[in-house]
DNA sequence: GTCTATAGAAGGATAGAC
DNA sequence: GTCTATCCTTCTATAGAC
């Protein structure tokens, strides 16, 4: 009954956004032609363009997409696995940390990438990105918010989420320049020590 | 007597790499054509092609400029200025708050869009990236290495002086997203706490 | 070292049949 | 919604005169 709800539905729409997500991802917006998206995704020039009237509005899409996947396909895995505030915002930066591993620091947060590379030159594109960072740093200030009395009163959560955005992508950022996971990891060590020292509780049960 | 040493030398070279640095800045690599270049330079493509093979030597000429330019202009005016080492660090990071500034937060670090647009496609480029960033932490661990005393023994100088570059990208990249330098100035307040609860002297000086 | 002219491929996007 | 064919622009790069 739905507008789609035929079977056989097209998914034509969905390989296309896959296609271009993947290549943006490893060859940057710019890097990327049309002619490779169709390619990948095995469809027409008609196809596309019937979806998406531009290049840019394909883009649109797949950060749209990153949206709607952040907290099923980022978040909430971590969270279904731990349940301290602290692991679990520690957690979350392992998934990166294990993506960097698993592509030999080749690619690292597609946000970040899109971030640098369209934020001047394409406003929708730019306003979706700080949507996705958005969407992010609330999942870290809930952890800061669930960790109730460990956490200084004075300390402020938002700005503390942002932080821990910036370690993040400014650690990914030298690990793909170097091609090496130290820089990454040496920089989440610094947070989580920065952490220590500014929770309550003095048993600095984290270092062991 | 030295091979350029006529009157009139061409200067058509240096004009094409500040042509094409600044347009890298502005719009990326790949964004950037060739003819662009030529007309921002007032140059032909015979000139171009005759000093760089392909564009990626050009990329590289702007990269190596970089790296001849970090100390005269980005490091050592700052240096200049203020003795006081720690103040150094947080001086160079305010060079970037101003950048973002005097820009409207369109324009960050030059070496963190390039490494994160072409470190995968162009291992060259990538190479020198590193190269800039290793240049640009040499000098922020100097200053740690001139904290003497203040800075326990135990810290690790190259750790943290990373930890400091991963801050300052981090910043740049959300202040561009957002179009507001606040997530940068916020970082770099987070880093200075970071370093008032690490220094040896207990008077928290900085923070009045 | 610089010029003009242009090759040859790839770019984004469109038209119209089905 | 998908197809083929193609338009027009832009791209990087080259050729050859000066």
């Amino acid at each position: 009954m739905a507008v789609e709800a035929q079977a056989g539905k097209t998914d034509t729409r969905a390989r296309l956004v896959e296609a271009a997500r993947g290549l943006f991802l490893k060859q940057g917006y710019a890097a990327t032609g049309i002619a490779q998206i169709l390619k990948e995704a095995d469809a027409r020039s008609g196809s596309l363009y019937y979806f998406f009237p531009t290049k840019e509005d394909l883009l649109l899409a797949v950060l749209e997409q990153y949206k709607e996947l952040l907290w099923p396909l980022v978040i909430q895995p971590v969270f279904d696995r731990v349940s301290d505030p602290m692991e679990r915002i520690f957690g979350v930066l392992d998934g990166y940390r294990r993506m960097l591993l698993m592509t030999e620091c080749a690619q690292g947060c597609p946000i970040g990438n899109l971030a640098l590379e369209v934020a001047e030159s394409h406003p929708a594109a730019r306003t979706l990105i700080a949507e996705n960072f958005d969407g992010w740093k609330q999942a870290i200030e809930q952890c800061l918010d669930d960790l109730d009395g460990r956490l200084p009163a004075d300390v402020d959560r938002k700005s503390l989420a942002s932080f821990v955005l910036t370690v993040m992508e400014g650690g990914i950022m030298q690990a793909r320049a170097y091609r090496d996971s130290a820089p990454f990891e040496q920089g989440v060590a610094q947070l989580r020590d920065y952490f220590d020292r500014i929770l309550d509780d003095g048993s600095n049960w984290s270092k062991g």
